[in-house]
DNA sequence: ACAAAAGTGTTGCGGCTACACCCATGA
DNA sequence: TCATGGGTGTAGCCGCAACACTTTTGT
């Protein structure tokens, strides 16, 4: 018994912002759309809503192909349904966010899509809408960050306050100051700090620290204001 | 030339979550579905997207039916997609929130479809998944409320310090010192005084105010810290 | 010796909280 | 006159920003 048929159905896509971070700056992979219209314009790594699977599922789908990993921590950034959005059909898209820790991903699953990593500050002109689902998604990043600690995700297991204050001066495009940042994210006590010391980025060397287990948990205080 | 036909289509519907503010507690708009299964379970109002209709239209045409009300205030909170979350066939719904000013909306309109205003405190089961789109919601609102005066949206054009500090403990769930409060508000410099009176709730009567215009441009200090 | 990052300490300002306090007025 | 909300003022606390200062070590 269909009691929906009177209505349309839609193409439903899930849309990823791929987020990793390289050399003091936040990096977006894009692929080149290879066909027209748009042939050679940048987009994002997307897919299709399949029967019997989420978006969430779609999304994480989507990551396997394009990047080779699981597990990503990933969130909804919002949905786009401008009935002309997609040039070529109608087009409900879902877009998300991933953060990858850029020198773990795939990069012959990469290199076979013609895929590329644009530094934030330098990127280029984008199909359709996804601008704006780029702009929105590093809105959410900013929230997020803003509340809990981003850190194994987009650098390694262990890292330094250095590497750590770097990524969030990234994230949000500011600086910020050692002695009170590292002050800040101690009162925290959501890091462990590891008895082992990272040598190649100063002389003294620079402990690791490495994120407790209930980091997860929300709820702490806010870290930046924003 | 329809490139994407190897891939499925599926119904797409909104959800809104109608909330207005009443003697002092949120409330819910609710109607009870009329038909198996879960008839009698209470529901969100909801529609499907048509063609040539964008979600954010989709949801305003189901306010405009449901209240009677356009030019509402109404955000996305998220997509819930899970191939299961309808039990008659597959949806993938988009859910809104909407505030509306409870004294104004259509009467008739509502009452003819049944609704009825829950509030909060004390909300039924819902189907499917509603529940966890008014939680959503909920914390969307606090959100906005945080960085924005939310004032003319629930309440009237005008208010008193008394019915904002109220609306935003319901909004809250907690209680707000009335003279930090009044202070924290009126330094952000985005209210009117009126050369007018409220007589009705306290003896030595209390001014009436209202958003200045600009009001609606965000970037303000934080004004709840969440 | 110098530079550069690690790490700690200090100080001042601003905002928030918890009140105290007077005002106006209806019951 | 008492209770109630309106409205203002104030003192203390806390967090943050700015910046000084010491440590360590490679070049």
């Amino acid at each position: 018994m269909e009691r929906y048929n009177k209505h349309p159905k839609h193409f439903v896509a899930v849309d990823c912002v791929i987020l990793g971070y390289d050399e003091g700056e936040l990096c977006l992979l894009l692929y080149p759309r290879g066909f027209q219209p748009s042939k050679g314009a940048w987009s994002l790594m997307g897919g299709f809503v399949q029967n019997n699977e989420s978006s969430d599922d779609a999304a994480k789908r989507v990551l396997k192909q394009t990047i080779g990993l699981e597990d990503i921590f990933m969130k909804q950034v919002g949905t786009f349904a401008e009935p002309d959005r997609d040039t070529e059909d109608r087009v409900i898209s879902i877009a998300y966010y991933a953060l990858v820790r850029i020198e773990e991903h795939d990069k012959a699953c990469v290199r076979e899509h013609g895929a590329h990593w644009w530094p934030i500050s330098e990127l280029p002109a984008m199909i359709f809408d996804h601008r704006k689902m780029v702009d929105k998604a590093l809105l959410k990043l900013q929230q997020e960050a803003g509340y809990r600690i981003i850190g194994q995700e987009l650098l390694a297991e262990k890292f330094t306050m250095l590497q750590l204050r770097q990524l969030y001066q990234a994230i949000f495009q500011r600086e910020f100051d050692p002695g009170n940042f590292r002050k800040k994210i101690l009162s925290l006590d959501v890091l462990e700090r590891l008895n082992e010391k990272n040598m190649l980025e100063s002389k003294k060397g620079a402990f690791y620290y490495k994120c407790k287990e209930e980091n997860n948990e929300r709820g702490l205080d806010r870290i930046v204001k924003v």
